[in-house]
DNA sequence: TTAAAATTTAATCGTATGGTCAAATTTAAA
DNA sequence: TTTAAATTTGACCATACGATTAAATTTTAA
């Protein structure tokens, strides 16, 4: 009972998390959910109530799967910069065995404003946040880094990661007319992408300007060519 | 009756974009964009036969839009750092006027993913591989940019505009807690993605790597002014 | 072994959806 | 004005979907 329960419980939601992430919310059916388990449809309504519910579970064990995996990173006792290298290996790592989690749960988040406050609430998202701005302020300091300036630090530092699985597809495509090769390119993005963010910052280090303010100095430059 | 003509099937394309874009195609109803065109659903399919018709009409006209708008930026005849800098305006300009485009291309692009031969084949997006790797060829090797590092760099100066709003909802709601805001994030981002991707690229500069052209001075930048 | 409870199945419902059609209305041509 | 064509409308269809229900089957506990 126990056991056959699990078996059937696990099949079901197993099977959902492959087909919502695979079709999204409006695009999966339940249909599809029951075959893909081996069961009757009917079974989906007893386990769980509705369609909604049975996402609902989906889509929070897949959010707490993530940022679970990311926290213990910036928990741990590192230079911002080792944290750098160290988020980029585990965090592309996950992606690259989910590669379509990224976009199933911005969809969702579309699609359900209301979860991603939620999310922010309920999972360590803001840790993140916090541990740059209060546990590396000193090294952010040294390297001219406004406090102003870490929203803008933090979301560069993601979208060097989570966008090219986003843009996979685009991406793998215009691959193949140059016959490069997705996963390998992924691969070397674990340590590009840490170098590309370490070098942007400490570059800043030997500026001997305070902050940048670039915007009117940029018609000479060039002579053209 | 041309002047009506025109203006009820305006009305339904523009209608249909409207609804597409907010809830991609699996989302929008027929109806909806009937209702919101202010006219009988049936002259939807008078004018378009069916839903993947419009639809069709719809994305081409909005990649279409994207692609065209951001050659120009490629065309123009600037230093590497210049068309950076450009390129980041003229392109977190369009995505905050639209900031909804790139979730809904992806999307579609997701959905079915035939479209992404057409767009790599039919749109210029491949105009801006082609001038990176060639037109700047020389820029690049004197940043000890390799050529096999290019594609890590396109997707990176990508992912630095695009996914601040494909990430929107979320950044907003994070932002919301700190008390900061996303539009003025937008503004300032011109400029801070521009920097921060000509810092990460010429701190190779100073590298001491071996560089079979002997060029390699550094401080060209910072005094010049 | 037996009865109650839990699980599974098949049939079916109500509704929403994309789409069709024929009639009504408007427009253009004679 | 008359007539044919183009446009618009409302009624309707077939289907797909999530959900329900009651009966059948299996499991559990006495």
């Amino acid at each position: 009972m126990t056991e056959k329960d699990k078996l059937t419980e696990e099949k079901i939601f197993d099977s959902a998390t492959e087909i919502f992430i695979e079709k999204g919310f409006d695009g999966a059916r339940m249909r599809d959910i029951a075959d893909h388990a081996g069961i009757n449809k009917s079974l989906l309504h007893y386990y769980y109530r509705t369609k909604e519910r049975l996402f609902n579970a989906v889509f929070e064990n897949i959010a707490d799967r993530i940022f679970r995996k990311l926290i213990p990173v910036f928990d741990k006792n590192l230079s911002f910069e080792e944290k750098i290298r160290l988020f980029y290996r585990e965090h592309i790592d996950l992606l690259h065995n989910n590669p379509r989690l990224p976009v199933f749960l911005l969809n969702e988040i579309y699609r359900n404003p209301s979860r991603v406050e939620k999310l922010v609430k309920d999972t360590p998202i803001m840790k993140i946040w916090t541990v740059l701005s209060e546990q590396h302020s000193e090294e952010l300091e040294r390297f001219n880094v406004s406090a102003d300036s870490i929203p803008q630090l933090m979301v560069s530092i993601a979208s060097l990661s989570l966008f090219p699985f986003i843009a996979k597809n685009i991406i793998t495509a215009m691959f193949e007319k140059e016959d490069y090769d997705f996963d390998s390119f992924i691969e070397k993005r674990k340590e590009y992408a840490a170098e590309f963010v370490i070098r942007a910052i400490k570059n800043r280090e030997q500026l001997p300007e305070a902050d940048s303010k670039g915007q009117i100095r940029r018609e000479k430059r060039t002579a053209g060519r």
